[in-house]
Formats: C-alpha cells, sequence, structure tokens
DNA sequence: CTGAAAGCGCTTACAG
DNA sequence: CTGAAAGCGCTTACAG
C-alpha cells in the first residue's frame, strides 16, 4: 500500500507537508501542493483511514442504527429510501456509513460499539422509538446524534421529523368535510412517537368537529401489514364509513379485509393512509395519503448530524419537514 | 475515553498483557486474566478500533456495495432480508459493516474508498451484475470478496446463488405438465445473472417438452413492478394462458396489468413469480412462486466472506443454496 | 510556507 | 507466562 512517506520522498517534501495537500491546508505554495498532487495522482495514494482517524481523533464514519424492536419493519420501503437519502449526504460530504440492525442477542455489544470504540464520529438513530435504551446510553455520552422522528421531551434532543399531529389531523378533516360521518383509525403502536402524534391529530379533528371519538373505531395495529390486516378486520363489525390508517403499508393489509369482508373502496368505506409511499399510488384504488418526504429526511439528518460533529457546541437542531396531501380516488369527497 | 495504558497501570501489568487478555491469547495465567478482566469490566474498556486496525492491519469491518445500476431495487424487500442476513453473521463473528450505495457521481469515490483506503477488510458485491466496474476491480485487486450472485465465467470468484437455471425450470415444468400450453414469460434484465439464468430455465422447460419459443411470449423486465406491468400489458395481445415472471416484484405489476386487462387469475392465466417474497402469500390469489433463501444468502456470505479473509489462500467458494417451489392458488392444475 | 518530532492507542515479534 | 520496544500511517502543535 502507498503511504505518505512514499508521496513525501518522491515529491521531495515532508511528511508533513503532504498531508497539508491532502488535507487541503491553505498555508501550501501552489507550486510544492501541484507537485504533491502529481505524484499522488501517479501513485494512486489514499490516505489510511485507521491512521487518520487515529491521528485525528475523528473517523468521518456515521453510524445509522436501527433498533431491534423497529427491525421487524425494515422491509417496509421507507428505510431503503431513508437510507439512500443519508448516502447521498454522506457522500456529498465525504463520509461513510456504518449500519447496525439491532438483533436481540446483541443489542449490548452494539451499543457499546457505538458508543465506545470509537468508530463513528455520530449516530443517527432511525427509531422513533420512545423508551430506547441506546438514546438513554447517548444522551450521556458525549458522542453527537439525531433522531429520525421528534423526542417527545427532552429538547436538547437533535431531530428530523415532520408534522404528524398536523398533518394528520388535516387529513381526517378534510373525511369529515368530505361527509364521512364514523371515521375510524387503525392507530401505530403507543411507544414510537409517529404513532402517537397521528393519533393525536386523528382525536383532534374530530374534537374540532364537535364529534366524540367512539373507542369502537380506534384501534392499534404494529405498522406493518399484517398488523393493518387484523386492525381492519376489528373495525369491520362497528360498520366504520370511513379509517385513517397511520401508515400506507398498514393501508395495504386494511384494504385486504375490506375486500375479505366484501365491502367496496371508496364506496362503502374511504380508505386513507400516511406516507405516500411508491406503492400507494398504485393501489386500487390508488390511496389518499400523507406524503412525507422521507428521502429528505434522510439527507438532513446525515447533513445535520456532520455539522453537530463539526461543531459540537452548536445548539440541538429540530428540523420539521413539509407534509403534502395526495387526494387520490380511495376516499372521496360525498358532497 | 479509558485506554490500553490506563487498565495496564491499575491491573498491574503491562500493555502487552492486557492486549493478550483482550484478544484472548490462551498464554496469559488465569490469574492475571481475571485480574485484567476485572479493571477491563469495572472501567468499561474497549478498545480503540482506529488503534487496533492500524496496528493489526485487519478492522473487521466488511463493506456491503450496492451498486448503483442495482440501487432502483434498493426498495424492493430483498435488499433488507440479505442486509439483516449479513448483519447476523457480522454480529456472530464480531464484526460490522459499512455500507456503500452506489450513487452516479460518486461511483469513483466509492471504488476508491472500498479499494484504497483500508477501511474494509472484504466486501460484498450484491450485484447480480454481469459487468460491475467496481468487481473488475476487486479481482484486479488483492481484497477478498464474495458476490451475491454467481459469476458467469470467472470460476476464481467466490459467491453465494441458487440454482437459478433448475428452478425456473422446475417451474415451468410444472405449468407445462399442468397442461398450460401458451406459457409466457418475464425475463428479468439481459445484464443480471439471475435474470438470464431464469430465462434459460423457462427455455429449457419448454424445450425438454419439445415446445418451441415463441419470441412473442417472451419480454424482458427491470425486475419492477412497474417492469412487469409493462411487459404484461405487451403480452397481453398474444394471449398467454400462463406467465413465468422473473421475480415477484414484477409479478405484482403483472397481475395489476391482468386485472386491467380484464382476466382472472388463474381462471384465465396462471401466474408464477420466483423469490417467495413476504407479501406473495399475501396476494389475491396467492402467488406461487419459487422460494430462495435471502436471509441465509446474506448469513452464507457474510460468514464466508470472513473466512476468505483469514484465510485468504483459500480456494474461491461456490455456494449453492437450496429453493423450494411455493405451489399456490395463482396456477392451478389443469387436469 | 516548510520540516522535525511527538503522539494517537493499539499489536506483535523478541527476549527472558 | 510476561514485559520492553518498535511500529502501524497518519496529524498537528512548535519552531523557524
Amino acid at each position: 500500500m502507498v503511504t505518505l512517506e512514499e508521496i513525501a520522498k518522491r515529491a521531495k517534501v515532508s511528511r508533513s507537508t503532504v498531508s497539508r495537500v491532502i488535507n487541503d491546508d491553505p498555508k501550501v505554495s501552489d507550486e510544492t501542493r501541484q507537485r504533491v498532487l502529481n505524484v499522488v495522482k501517479r501513485l494512486n495514494y489514499h490516505p489510511n483511514v485507521a491512521a487518520r482517524s487515529l491521528a485525528a481523533g475523528r473517523t468521518r464514519i456515521i453510524g445509522l442504527v436501527i433498533p431491534e424492536r423497529v427491525v421487524g419493519l425494515f422491509s417496509d420501503p421507507y428505510f431503503p429510501i431513508l437510507i439512500q437519502g443519508i448516502t447521498s449526504a454522506c457522500n456529498v460530504h465525504d463520509h461513510s456509513v456504518m449500519l447496525w440492525l439491532g438483533e436481540p442477542d446483541y443489542e449490548r455489544r452494539m451499543i457499546s460499539q457505538v458508543l465506545h470504540n470509537g468508530l463513528v464520529d455520530g449516530v443517527i438513530l432511525a427509531s422513533m422509538l420512545m423508551d430506547d435504551s441506546l438514546m438513554q446510553s447517548l444522551i450521556e455520552s458525549a458522542l453527537p446524534f439525531i433522531l429520525v422522528g421528534r423526542h417527545p421531551t427532552d429538547a436538547k434532543v437533535s431531530y428530523v421529523d415532520v408534522d404528524n399531529v398536523a398533518s394528520a389531523k388535516q387529513l381526517v378533516t378534510y373525511l369529515i368535510e368530505s361527509g364521512y360521518q364514523r371515521i375510524a383509525t387503525i392507530a401505530g403502536p403507543h411507544n414510537m412517537i409517529a404513532g402517537v402524534d397521528r393519533l393525536k391529530g386523528y382525536e383532534l379533528a374530530l374534537s374540532e368537529h364537535g364529534i366524540v371519538a367512539d373507542s369502537n373505531l380506534i384501534c392499534t395495529g404494529d405498522f406493518s401489514e399484517n398488523g393493518g390486516y387484523v386492525g381492519m378486520q376489528s373495525l369491520i363489525p362497528s360498520k366504520p364509513d370511513a379509517v385513517f390508517v397511520a401508515s400506507d403499508t398498514m393501508a395495504i393489509g386494511a384494504m385486504r379485509a375490506i375486500r375479505e369482508a366484501g365491502w367496496r373502496i371508496p364506496h362503502d368505506i374511504a380508505l386513507a393512509g400516511f406516507d405516500d409511499m411508491p406503492f400507494s399510488e398504485r393501489m386500487d384504488p390508488p390511496l389518499t395519503t400523507v406524503r412525507q418526504p422521507i428521502h429528505q429526511a434522510g439527507y438532513k439528518a446525515a447533513e445535520t448530524l456532520i455539522e453537530l460533529i463539526t461543531d459540537p457546541l452548536s445548539r440541538p437542531r429540530h428540523i420539521i419537514l413539509p407534509t403534502e396531501i395526495m387526494y387520490r380516488a380511495s376516499t372521496n369527497s360525498k358532497t
């Protein structure tokens, strides 16, 4: 492997100077810089990351952690899109990403890796869990980190999120104003902030229209397709005329349950989701839903994390990305 | 951060000895080992990865590379499952995984990172592309690597795969023997080995039954849902009575096109796929398909790569995992 | 603008 | 079984 040493020798300068050229230090004469750069190119030199990290105390690697209880959802298209956004930002800012998927037996190993062995300069926690043990450790440590999904209580924690409450409320309000009378919801899990917030939006929309929430019209799913299926089955006997499902993936399951009950969408029941996944527009009928910018969330999370790493004293960031309601044929204005 | 030095001081031994304990070197007395271990635990010591890598010339990190032309398929559930398998093996063998998604503008950066900066001990190329530029570079380099998807020509390249030819042939044979007469196929891309092999299996099944392939019954998709949709639309005018689709994701698209044509499955046309994705069993009707062990492929790839890293002189590995035909309601025996 | 030198936190022959 | 010492390939004050 080509080393700094070798470049220095061939360019007839010291290792210090080569290092400065490599790191774009301005105080190097143009002439010297050019000479070094030529040798670098000719020998196809790339600095050794481990050596660099050890000397500089910075690895230019960020960790992406998907906690164990979320891994069940990992095959949701949400994560690939998020990861692509993260990768994009990392490419732009010359960083790399280390991936940790939680596994039940290796939770401790992961936490200690993330926190203690100096591999990463910071971490993105794609969690949305309200009580994550890694998050607690991160808060206590000095390692910069950012959540994808807001933290409900600790204002010192940085995060990227959308306004789930307002978005859900807006969509349910649309259903109410479209004339639907018995609007049900399949909420997300109570231990995920997105689940809690979207349910809150649903409740707010109802109460602001003077509608008393009927507990028979509210059930909880786990954000999986099957969760939506089971949830919808439990709702059917209560005869809702519309249902707001807290994720598009669950909406697929709900749609299946509705079909099996022999109901038609939107004639017998309106269906609305949340996320606007790639498949949502191609559902039959196309799904009314809330579009959230997942790729952008990943990009922003990585970019902001890198800023936090660069300037550890900066304020925590709370970034709220915009959403948009996609009105499609699975709901229909009844007026 | 706690260092080796500090542990050594507190345990009243040399740094060498602490290092040996940390690395499970047998030639340390039980007594000393125990004393060191206690201090390690008490101070919550974790070796610095960069320092360790630099000294040992090994990082215990493997790279997972998804080439750019495959990233479009990254939201396919295939990849999350593969990644989970890789992660599992890495946890068991105390390795970590670095993720690179190809991006058009950063192809060169990625290749040089992967190859030259010493970050990873080896790489898994989840490519299936037959002409990948990174693969060429890897072959020329000394870095251990393994493909997910066989290499068609170079026997020195290690890979994990299933027997796509035999599996496809078996499924199409079943269709023939079920009495279907005009069996079409939506093949995968010509530059992916899985696409080529599955098409070959289709052709073999036909020819062994003395059926001359009708070029109107063969089209090519890109392994995406939309590819399956467009492909099926092009097939409809030729009135096939069965279609073998080279991936379950494409089969979803094909199903949509069939519905839109007003045909019923399997009454008017049988539909069969490849992969057995989580959703395939829940399709309406449930999809007949080839189950391939994706999680296991990831696991095996990582585990084998680690072996190749440990013993660089060992022979290349060609690992073929078993498949299983899942007979479901989207095809029906006509006899 | 440039170089000599110390140091980052480990591993690993070598000697005993 | 244990320790002293060299070395992995960089960065970064410090001095000039």
